[in-house]
RNA sequence: GCGCGCUUAGCUCAGUGGUAGAGCACUUCCUUCACACGGAAGGGGUCGCAGGUUCGAAACCUGCAGCGCGCACCA
């Protein structure tokens, strides 16, 4: 480090220590360590995704926690992966395939399309696992895993196969959520509800039994109406109960025969008088309550829509072919001509929409596996019971919520990228899947009465070819939710299971806390017998700074990448920790990370001070020679490493972030380093190598300190610095990931050093008396480059060394010490603990300017004696009040009268 | 509708009963030999509102309002 450059400049630093890291193994965890073992997983983004600052935060944190880890001596598994993302995958694919070749994947047949996918995954995969590996993250790349990777299809295929045996996995024709742009079936965690603008629609109907008789149904998708079989009102309600079990002529469609459209009048509890018109109705194929309705009272089921959201030929000529919301103007036209519309009201309701395609989903009736979820007590109990904890623990309620209303998960989805259903029917039944593997058709199947022989294992039949396998992939999240065991070798006991599962710490976003991390508990319980991971910690959500959510259309997302390349990763990651307060969303700004960039910025620099004052690394500190600065560096270093130690163990990285930014900018760096050049620019050799060694004990802890946050600069300069020299290899020698992580200063360091507390309250005291000069010299105008002699009234004796350091910080000409001093009227002076300082400066005061500083100073004083004297004056308060606290009031009153008294009499000399 | 969270300086947020804090922004001064990605000094807040508990409330309790989120949902 001899030609130290002045600002530090990130990129060949952190490139270089990455791939030292990487050929020296430092990330790989060994499963037959005799250390304590620390482990997460995680959470694996899409593979083909990109890093956005929803990564970096999640990434950062956990490469704190293992980081951290390290440093405590445990043997750490951080296992990386990525995640094959079903629809997400499929989508940008096929948007590919229709923008470079103008194909759909039906043009190129499962088979074809399939090769591309996989294509796109290798030419994307690596991706965004290189952008973590910018980012620092110490992930075990060793044991990526991949959920497609084919011991993970087997994983996958051996819990279906258990499942579907235990009978929890099974099939059955329900309402699924219908997406009719992917065109699969959706889970209910998919499902997003959005209010929605739009208008109901009142029409009647003439009952067919009174011809004078009309009802009038309030609906928000009159195009539905074709596929009315009944109308419903309340059994109770007496305007209608009468009516129950005549008919109804339904207005649509057209060109069908009055008779043909009679539909019965039903009574069912379901419908609520109150709303609408107190007439409903019931369309069994397109609303999940309807359909209910609909098996109650066994009413035909008429679907009237493709899997592509567009009208069929049930719908009737006028509607068939259309998309569902241009039929339902078109219906209303219809309604209009009829002459039965009675009331178009403009509407908000809530409406279900598709996370993926941001389109309405649609309820529709098909063909679907569903697992009835295992381990349901045992999950819910753990976190109720704290034997998992979350934090912020807050969460535990909303899982807690969740689980006990929890309905079976719709898994299959019918999509060609991810794992095939491990199920196979004998050929000659009628094809068994939705609509997988096929374009869309225009048919309806009707319900089929014959039980297909059904194979369901992780072999496929061995007369294969007589056998058809469904056609259908598993959701997504039935492969994610292995993730903590699969990725570590199960079904065998591996060593790697045995020594690392369960995981420590599991750090994700609360948006996946159905999706991924309530099933995951489930599944460990399940296949592990025991919980997967022991504390999960939300992160809060990444949004911009006027607090909208980053998003690719707002294009208020920042790229990761851009920002370390310009302010260098360690500055990045310290933003965003600075920034990222326990549980609560994080308002991202750049200034933070310019401020992570000054912040390493004042870290090489203050290295760089060090070594410009020559010398070897000093380990040995002489406790005789120890100055009260020194000793009061000590002690706020020890207290650091407390705060942020405890600050780490609770996972309050913001906390601990600026805990270690106020210690070494504004303790160490501002009044330390500063003070220190009273010893380090004078010639006692002695002192001088006795604060050097002081000022390497510091930089020694601190580095190790901030290297989980910020790993690329602390590691340079720990070599740069010669910490790492004669350090054993595994604590620090080769690289400060193995340093150990500092310990507060205990008994026998303090004992033998002299570090009493009374330091803390003497230096701070001398620190005050400095900043009170200071301010006298601005209060009079005085320029910050004059050199200006100051006169100092002790009411105790300082040591000649804290004089020393007084003069240097005040930027004195002198110091003049005398106890007898009476100062001619007029002179800036200020009291403080240590005694007053005077600026004896006659005929350069500015005496307005003076006279404003004590007035605005008596105001001040005046304020906090009337606030202290009313407590004291309160017979309440002298009477109750912890006898401590009563000391302190009246130490308080006498203190603050004495200043007044000194402020009142300078004012007076002043006029005078 | 039910539940959760938030409301403190211009902005973003700390602050678990005892003199209101930080960072950024702002004002003024300073290129003094670690750092202008810097240093020094300073201005700025009746802690959302109303009650209550207490000697004492930003903090604890109750109610209200505003903002945000989650769950559920009536056509």
């Amino acid at each position: 480090m001899s030609e130290i450059p002045k600002a530090y400049e990130p990129q060949a630093v952190e490139e270089k220590w990455y791939q030292f890291w990487q050929e020296n193994s430092c990330f790989t965890a060994n499963a037959k360590s005799l250390k304590p073992a620390y482990s997460i997983v995680i959470p694996p983004p899409n593979v083909t995704g990109m890093l956005h600052m929803g990564h970096v935060l999640n990434n950062t944190i956990q490469d704190i926690l293992s980081r951290k880890a390290r440093m405590d001596g445990k043997e750490v598994l951080w296992l990386p992966g990525t995640d094959h993302a079903g629809i997400a995958t499929q989508v940008q694919v096929e948007r590919a395939l229709k923008k470079e070749e103008r194909k759909t994947k039906y043009d190129l047949g499962r088979e074809e399309f399939l090769k591309r996918v996989w294509a796109w995954k290798e030419k994307h995969g690596g991706i965004i696992i290189n952008q973590l590996k910018k980012l620092g993250c110490s992930c075990d790349w060793t044991r990526e895993r991949f959920t497609m990777d084919p011991e993970y299809s087997r994983c996958v295929q051996k819990v279906f196969v258990e499942l579907y045996k235990k009978g929890l996995i099974y099939r059955g024709k329900r309402m699924v959520n219908w997406c009719p742009v992917s065109q699969t079936a959706l889970s209910d965690e998919e499902v997003e509800m959005k209010p929605q603008k739009g208008f109901m629609y009142y029409f009647k109907v003439q009952v067919s039994e009174e011809s004078n008789t009309w009802l009038t149904i309030a609906t928000t998708r009159p195009e539905t109406i074709p596929g009315d079989t009944a109308v419903a009102v309340n059994p109770k309600d007496p305007r209608y109960a009468h009516l129950i079990g005549k008919h109804v002529i339904r207005p649509l469609p057209v060109h069908m025969p009055a008779e043909k459209k009679l539909i019965p009048i039903i009574g069912d509890e379901h419908v609520d008088f109150e709303f609408g018109t107190g007439v409903l109705k019931v369309t069994p194929a397109h609303d999940k309550a309807d359909f209910e309705i609909g098996q109650r009272h066994k009413l035909p089921i008429v679907d009237i829509m493709n899997p592509d959201g567009t009208m069929n030929d049930l719908a009737g000529e006028s509607l068939a072919g259309l998309d569902r919301f241009e039929a339902r103007d078109v219906a209303v036209e219809r309604l209009k001509e009829l002459g039965v519309l009675v009331e178009e009201k403009p509407y908000e309701h809530n409406v279900g929409f598709s996370q993926r395609a941001d389109v309405p989903i649609e309820p529709r009736l098909s063909e679907q596996w569903f697992l009835k979820y295992p381990a349901v007590k045992e999950s819910q109990s753990c976190v109720a019971e704290s034997r998992m904890k979350f934090h912020p623990d807050r969460w535990a309620k909303v899982y807690d919520h969740w689980l006990t209303n929890i309905q079976d998960w719709c898994i299959s989805r019918q999509l060609w990228w991810g794992h095939r259903i491990p199920v196979w029917y004998r050929k000659n039944d009628e094809a068994r899947s939705t609509n997988g593997g096929k374009p869309p058709s225009q048919s309806v199947r009707p319900p089929s009465s014959v039980v297909p022989e059904i194979w369901c294992d992780v072999q496929p039949p061995p007369d294969a070819e007589n056998w058809d396998q469904d056609s259908d992939v598993l959701d997504t999240w039935f492969s994610s939710w292995l993730w903590p065991f699969a990725t570590m070798g199960w079904p065998e006991q591996t060593d790697t299971l045995k020594k690392f599962y369960p995981t420590t710490d599991l750090v994700t976003g609360p948006d996946i806390i159905f999706f991924w991390v309530a099933r995951m508990i489930m599944a460990g319980y399940e296949f592990m017998g025991d919980l997967p991971f022991r504390n999960v910690y939300f992160t809060g959500i990444i949004r911009d700074k006027q607090g909208r959510k980053m998003s690719k259309t707002l294009g208020n997302s920042p790229d990761p990448l851009d920002l370390i390349a310009r302010y260098g990763a360690d500055a990045l990651r310290f933003g965003t920790m600075r920034s990222a307060p326990l549980g609560q969303d994080v308002l991202f700004d750049e200034k933070d990370v310019e401020l992570g960039r000054n912040f390493c910025n004042k870290l090489w620099n203050a290295c760089r001070f060090r070594q410009m004052q020559g010398g070897q690394v000093q380990e040995e500190i002489n406790p005789q020679l120890l100055s009260s600065d020194d000793k009061w560096i000590l002690l706020k270093l020890d207290a650091a490493i407390l705060e942020i130690t405890e600050a780490l163990n609770s996972y309050n990285f913001s906390t601990a972030v600026q805990g270690l930014y106020r210690f070494f900018w504004n303790e160490y760096c501002d009044w330390y380093v500063e003070a220190s050049k009273a010893v380090l620019h004078g010639d006692d050799a002695a002192r001088k190598a006795n604060t050097l060694a002081v000022i390497d004990f510091i930089l020694s802890h601190t580095l190790r300190l901030f290297h989980p946050f910020l790993p690329f600069i602390t590691e340079e300069l720990w070599h740069g610095m010669g910490y790492a020299e004669d350090m054993p290899d595994d604590q620090g020698g080769r690289t400060i990931m193995y340093a150990r992580w500092p310990k507060p200063l205990d008994e026998d360091f303090k004992g033998h050093y002299g570090l009493d507390d009374c330091y803390l309250d003497m230096v701070n005291a001398k620190y005050d008396l400095v900043t009170q000069g200071r301010n006298l010299r601005r209060a009079g105008n005085i320029s910050a480059g004059k050199k200006v002699k100051y006169i100092f009234k002790p009411v105790n004796f300082t040591p000649p060394n804290d004089l020393e350091v007084i003069k240097l910080l005040l930027n004195a000409e002198a110091l003049e010490v005398n106890e007898n001093y009476q100062a001619p009227k007029g002179t800036p002076a200020a009291r403080t603990q240590l005694g007053e300082i005077f600026l004896p400066l006659e005929g350069y005061v500015d005496v307005a300017a003076e006279k404003v500083r004590l007035k605005k100073e008596e105001e001040k004083l005046q304020g906090d004696i009337e606030k202290t004297e009313q407590k004291l004056g309160n017979p309440n308060f002298v009477q109750k009040v912890p006898p401590q606290v009563l000391a302190e009031h009246q130490q308080r009153a006498i203190d603050l009268k004495a200043k007044l008294e000194h402020v009142l009499e300078a004012l007076k000399a002043l006029e005078g």
